[in-house]
DNA sequence: AGATGTTTTGTTATATTATAACGTTTTGCT
DNA sequence: AGCAAAACGTTATAATATAACAAAACATCT
């Protein structure tokens, strides 16, 4: 969490108090959460925050490479190895709904040389691997 | 387009009129498109179908092969190589907004591998790779 | 401390994307 | 013709996400 303030600074922005409780509501979930999800558990404490205040939070978590987009589900999840500068790649149980963020390096290396080779200039790159984890296999 | 027919055969699923249209509309776009834009173009002649229809049909394009999602832009594509059993891979850039399927052997490999090793079991995955493309870099 | 510009919030409204549910019609098959 | 499965039409609504604007909080400089 400390780690968090430090990278607001670098972008300039601040680590503010819905922004601190939406990361910890991501890091507490074992699973990725929806943005109403969150906003449910944002207004547990008697606030009664609209969904502006959601995606915003979100917005900036996601810049500071604090959280993660799982685009395939449209949740969020926080970012399990926040020291990184990372491209991030998920394993998404479709049993249980754990997603677990892995570093891939073999898929990041696949995936720009394929992109080279097609002359693409890569920006950022979407995986997102849906299964069963180990977990739910027995 | 025969490819399709024989696709749905083999689902003991019909290639009905609504099915086709949304698939050329699909092909003959060069870009992805949104359900509600697909929608737009199929009420060009003159019937006023509702959402659902388009949603059915895509569901029933992608069950069969013919069109894909994209995850992150929640648009849809119309598969390039039909004929192929693959998982896709698409190179979307953010400059003109095209999206290329692409043959990704390493990629898929990539994925399969670092899935295998975290004991993960595979059904689907989503690499959605956005950058610049070749056209848009001069 | 006061002035100033930027960031953040609060709030209302609305846009966009997607599905539920149900009755009817068409189709393929015997 | 009779039947079951597949597809359609339609209405309504759910779920996800953004626009826009005024007010407040904060950082920095003087």
């Amino acid at each position: 969490m400390q780690g968090a303030e430090e990278k607001s600074r670098v972008l300039g922005l601040r680590f503010t108090k819905t922004r601190r409780r939406v990361l910890e509501i991501l890091w507490h979930s074992h699973s990725p959460l929806g943005a109403y999800e969150i906003l449910e558990r944002l207004q547990e404490d008697g606030s009664h925050p609209a969904p502006m205040v959601v995606y915003r939070a979100l917005d900036f978590l996601i810049e500071a490479g604090l959280a993660h987009r799982l685009s395939s589900r449209n949740a969020f999840i926080g970012c399990s190895l926040p020291e990184d500068d990372h491209e991030a790649q998920f394993l998404i149980c479709d049993n249980c709904g754990s997603a677990a963020e892995i570093e891939g390096k073999p898929i990041a290396k696949a995936v720009k040389e394929t992109a080279a080779s097609a002359g693409f200039q890569v920006h950022q790159h979407v995986v997102e691997i849906s299964g069963v984890c180990p977990n739910c296999q027995s």
